[in-house]
Order: structure tokens, then C-alpha cells, then sequence
DNA sequence: GTGAAAGCGCTAACAA
DNA sequence: TTGTTAGCGCTTTCAC
């Protein structure tokens, strides 16, 4: 393979245009302190050379890289990718993300990182050194990951941390689990259901404790009962029929369910069935995320969706702000996320009721 | 935001092991004419100080950029990801690609390109300019579309195209679509089958007719007619549903189908539905793709399995492969796909058999 | 086998 | 408002 040089450089554009490097530079940057008619005539040059600046000499000389960096927990990515179930995750961040980052003329490079290794600092030094990005998006569970927060504090690199409320370096980013708990527990009292049951998701993601927070404060508003109606799970599909057994087993059972993720509120449709209880005529299941599964369910489930996209779109915005050197938002931002009605919710059986 | 520069620089690490900028260079790049000592010594500094070399500079001074790019058509993408509907061509691409990127020190850069847009080789010539790759990969529906065979024919850079039979410029990479068409076919007249419809996928996409070729040869070789078996679809759903009724009110209508992708098979399964015909013991019906939805319909697709994840990581190789100046493989390479049997097929119904 | 010098494409700092 | 100079981190000559 012969050796590649950039075929149009800020010189041929500048001896075309008649001006010096540095004019050249100044219209590639949008800088002020160029007179319209020059800039115009640099442009002219631009286009007709098809003239597109290397980001590797940008960055060489100082400047931004355009690359902002998304990092994604490497086992469980991959396992979901292998899986085949249609987590769809990574398409909505890249979808969110990718999007926001060509609006600004910006790229969005994806990475895959372990969270257990005792390399995390070496293989986000590799990143970092290697690609100079001008920012990270982390997701959880590396979001309060104690140990990849404090060394990209170190790194003087703006980074946000999606699904994390809890202050300190970088810009956190929050889902909303909490409301939505709320919200899709309320929705259920609304229809008449007292006896809710809570599916919770892996201890390793603080999500799931806010969403178990969630369920909880929307039921004692209510001043419904909540002992014995939680189960943890870990976002699989085993614990989910697990949790769903002892849930639906209970002499008194609930007349509803909340699963922390699609995953487990599949299972609960199957634990059901398997148990000769109908949804949603015996039996009322909401479910977490949204992922392209709830379509295909009998019935399609109702379900919170995660905004993923929206968010991610969002932890862009932050990011590119934050590299201008705009102050980082005093309040916590939050992306809401909103209720999807399908099949699989009515009110509690006449019976129960 | 203060500038940020490399924190541990080629310097620093010839300071530490006292030898020339040169020498470490040469023990990164794993170059010969280094005493075994001497590396050591240089690899010692390296991992002391941990050195990372950044890959803008290596790309400046006309080394490789060890990006590789993915491209894949805009429309289409975006579509997907906000239908939801589960379709993981890209999870499966970036799986396939990226792994195998990171095990040869390569990053994989996911774009987005437009197939209709006649700006096509100036999106294309910002990409590589900016990013400076060390390949590209081509999918369908770009991978045929002459327009960017020769625009990067004649950037002088490696370029695979994926799900392409046409020799020319470029590195072309076979699923065996044919292959596939014909192992359904045989799948299903082993079981009895002798009235096998197919329904066509999008003529934008050259896999499409080899999927009806391969369908055609296997009728062909039992000596089976195809007159009317044959429907146009351009895999959305709505066109299978359209398709699926045309060949199920045939007067003679088939006993199995085979959808050229899954989504059109879904809309198969619920056409046969509607029509009181059970799948399978009316109507076989096999799908192309295996894509998440085939797990979650009533029954399970036996389906085609695209493999999209073994062909991204052959592409790759064969990039990099490339890049040291090896040959291109004189023959086709094909990445041939497995059917997976699931509960979508059995021997036509007696009254017709 | 190792080192010194030049230059990649661009921008920051300074000068005019 | 525009141009000049130096240097980013690395690899490629070309000496030694």
C-alpha cells in the first residue's frame, strides 16, 4: 500500500485563495477578524478544491478532535450482541449521539471497556492518549464507577455520566429511573391495583435502587403496602422467572407487576401463563426500557420507555458546551422518560378487587 | 477548557530509557534492527511511564491511522433504529468489526452515508480526509453503487465490499445469498414441500435477486414449478403482508413460503393468520436475517442466519491484510450462512401432500 | 544497530 | 485585519 498524504492541504487552498495559512485557518475555524469579502474568497477556494481539514493535524497543533468518546461496559455489551434479543441500547445511543455529533460537526467513536478489570485506568489511558477525544460519555455502570470517575477527573477531559445523580467531577446526566417508578406504579393505582409487585434489577446499577425507590414512595402515597411485593432480580431473564414465581405464589399475590427491565417482564408473561393466569385480565405487567421485545410479547407490553437516545443526544450537548468552556449546568439535568401503553395492563380482576 | 496535550509523549520515554526518539519509534512499530536489550529496556520505559502513542501523530507523519471505517447507509439505518423493531445489522456489524479491530491495535469508526444523495463523494471525501481511515467497508446497498466504487477506487485506500459478487475495484465479500436461498429451498422439498413461494426482497439491493436465483436453482434441480410462486417485496412489513396475500389466495396456493427477510415473514405469519391457516402445519414459512424477532413470534422462525458478524470481522482482516501490501484473495471470498431450525416448518398438510 | 534532521498539516502566539 | 514563526508527536530519510 503506498503511503497516503492528504491530497488537499491549507496550502493548496491558500496559495489558490492567494492568502496566508493562517487566513485559511482562521475561515476553516470561524473566527472572527476576517473580512467578509476574504472570507468569501477562502471559501470559494474551499469548495472548489474540495478542501476538508485533517483532523489528525488539527489536533496535532492543539486544537479540538471533533471525537467525542462513548463507553459502554465491554461483558455486558457483548453478551447482548451475541444474544440476540434486541437490546438495542448501543443503536439508540448511536442513534441520539451520532445524530447530535454531525449536527456540530463532531464523531462519535464507540469503545467497550471492562468495568472489573484492574486495567480500567490502563484501557481508558490507551483511549484517551490514542484518540485525544474531546470528551466521554460514560453509561452505567461506569457512570459512578469511583475508580473511572477519579482518573478522568485527573485526565482534564469534559465527560458526562449518564444515569448518575451523585455530584463530583464530570456532569451527570439522570434518567429519571425514580419518576418513572413512580409514574408506572401510579398508573397502576389509577386502575384500581393495590397489590403491586416490584421486580428489581442488579445491585451492580444504581438505577435499580431508585427505581425500587420509585415503586416505593408511589405506594406509600397511597398508603398501599409494599412488604413481601419486592424481589430482586438482575436484569436476566432466569432471575426474572424467579422473582416472578415467588411474586405470583405469595397466598395473597399481586394483581400487578413491575419488572425492572423487558427481559424480566417476559419471563413474568411466561410465569404466568405457565401459572394459568391471563394478562391482563388477571394479571397487569409494566416493564422497564422499551426494548423492540414489548412488540412481539402476547400481550405487547406496556412499558416504560428509556430515553436513550434523547439522552445521549443530550450528554453530547453537554460536552460540546463544556469544550467551549461554558460553566457546567448547576442543576442535575434530567431526560424524562414516558409511559407506553400497550396490552398488557387492566384493571385488577372483579374478583380481587 | 485548557488545551490538553499529550501527557506522556516519544520524548519522554527516550529520556527515561536514555536511547533516541528513533529507537523507541522503531520498538512501537516492532521494526527490526533493535537488540533484544535495547527493546527491553525501551519497553520497560513504556509500561513505567505508560506510554500511549497517539495516533494523530503517527497518522501526520504518514504512518497508518489505525481507524478503520464502517459505512453504512443513512436512510435505511436511521430508519431502523427508530422503528425499534430489533433489527441488529449494526450490533452485529460492530461486534464482528470491532473486535477483531481491537485484537490488531485497529478502531473501528461507524458513518452513516447517503445512497440517493449526489453529494455522495464529497460526504465520502470529508470522511476520509478527516478521519484518514486505513480501510473502508462498504455495505449494501452500497457496496454495487458505482458512483463510490470509483470514488474510492481512486483514493488509494483499501476498501471491502460487503455482499458483493462484482469484481472490479475493491475487496468484494459473498454471504452466499444464493447459497442460502437454495439451502431453504432444499430444506423445505426435503420435508415434502413441492409448492414453495418466495417473496422478493428490495431491488435496490443486489442480494435480492441472488436470493430468488438460489431459490429458482433449488425448484429447478427437483424438477419444481415457480410460476406464480414468486411475489415483490422491498422487506418492509407492509410489502410482505401485500405479498404473502397474493400467494395464499392463489388458487393452488403454497404450502410454505420463504420471505426474503424477517420482517416480511412476520407479516407472512400474520397474514396466514388472518386467513385461518396455521403455521406450521398449514403453511411452512422460513425467513431470511434471524434477527432478534425471530425468537418472539407465534411460532419461532426457522430462519436463513445472516452472518453478519463473521463477515464484518473477515473484513477487517482483509483490510488490514492489505494494508501490508498482501495481495487481494484471487478468489470470491463468501462467509457461507447456517439455517436455524425453530418451530416455522413442517410437512405440507396430507389434504394437500 | 543507532542517532540526527526534516517534515507531515495545522493552529497559537506574536508581529506587522 | 492579515501574515510570520514555531512547534505539536511522530516517522521517514539519511548519516554514522
Amino acid at each position: 500500500m503506498a503511503r497516503r498524504r492528504q491530497a488537499v492541504t491549507i496550502k493548496h487552498v491558500a496559495a489558490d485563495a492567494g492568502v496566508s495559512l493562517q487566513t485559511v485557518s482562521r475561515v476553516i475555524n470561524n473566527e472572527p477578524n476576517v473580512r467578509a469579502e476574504m472570507k468569501q474568497r477562502v471559501q470559494a477556494s474551499i469548495d472548489k478544491l474540495g478542501y476538508v481539514p485533517s483532523i489528525a493535524a488539527q489536533r496535532m497543533s492543539g486544537s479540538r478532535s471533533y471525537l467525542i468518546l462513548a463507553i459502554n461496559d465491554r461483558e455486558r455489551t457483548i453478551a447482548d450482541w451475541r444474544a440476540r434479543q434486541g437490546t438495542d441500547w448501543v443503536d439508540q445511543m448511536l442513534l441520539g449521539g451520532m445524530l447530535k455529533c454531525a449536527e456540530h460537526g463532531y464523531r462519535m467513536i464507540f469503545e467497550l471497556i471492562d468495568t472489573h478489570d484492574d486495567h480500567v485506568e490502563r484501557e481508558l489511558l490507551a483511549a484517551i492518549a490514542a484518540l485525544q477525544p474531546d470528551g466521554i460519555i460514560l453509561t452505567p455502570p461506569h457512570s459512578d464507577n469511583p475508580q473511572i470517575v477519579a482518573f478522568l477527573a485527573g485526565q482534564n477531559i469534559p465527560f458526562v455520566r449518564i444515569g448518575s445523580h451523585e455530584d463530583g467531577a464530570g456532569i451527570p446526566l439522570s434518567m429519571d429511573d425514580e419518576g418513572s417508578a413512580r409514574t408506572a406504579t401510579r398508573y397502576l393505582i389509577g386502575r384500581g391495583h393495590a397489590r403491586i409487585g416490584f421486580i428489581a434489577g442488579s445491585d451492580e446499577y444504581n438505577l435499580s435502587g431508585w427505581r425500587v425507590d420509585g415503586w416505593r414512595a408511589a405506594m406509600a402515597e397511597a398508603n398501599l403496602p409494599t412488604e413481601a411485593l419486592l424481589e430482586a432480580g438482575d436484569f436476566s431473564y432466569a432471575s426474572g422467572e424467579r422473582a416472578a414465581r415467588r411474586l405470583l405464589q405469595l397466598p395473597q399475590r399481586p394483581t400487578a407487576i413491575i419488572a425492572s427491565n423487558d427481559q424480566m417482564a417476559l419471563a413474568t408473561l411466561e410465569v404466568a401463563r405457565d401459572l394459568g393466569l391471563t394478562v391482563p385480565d388477571d394479571l397487569s405487567v409494566i416493564s422497564f426500557d422499551n426494548t423492540p421485545l414489548v412488540h412481539f410479547t402476547q400481550p405487547p407490553l406496556t412499558a416504560i420507555d428509556q430515553p436513550i437516545a434523547a439522552t445521549a443526544s443530550r450528554a453530547v450537548e453537554l460536552i460540546i458546551a463544556a469544550q467551549k468552556g461554558e460553566e457546567r449546568p448547576a442543576e442535575l439535568t434530567v431526560i424524562s422518560a414516558d409511559l407506553v401503553e400497550r396490552g398488557s395492563v387492566a384493571p385488577p380482576p372483579a374478583s380481587i378487587r
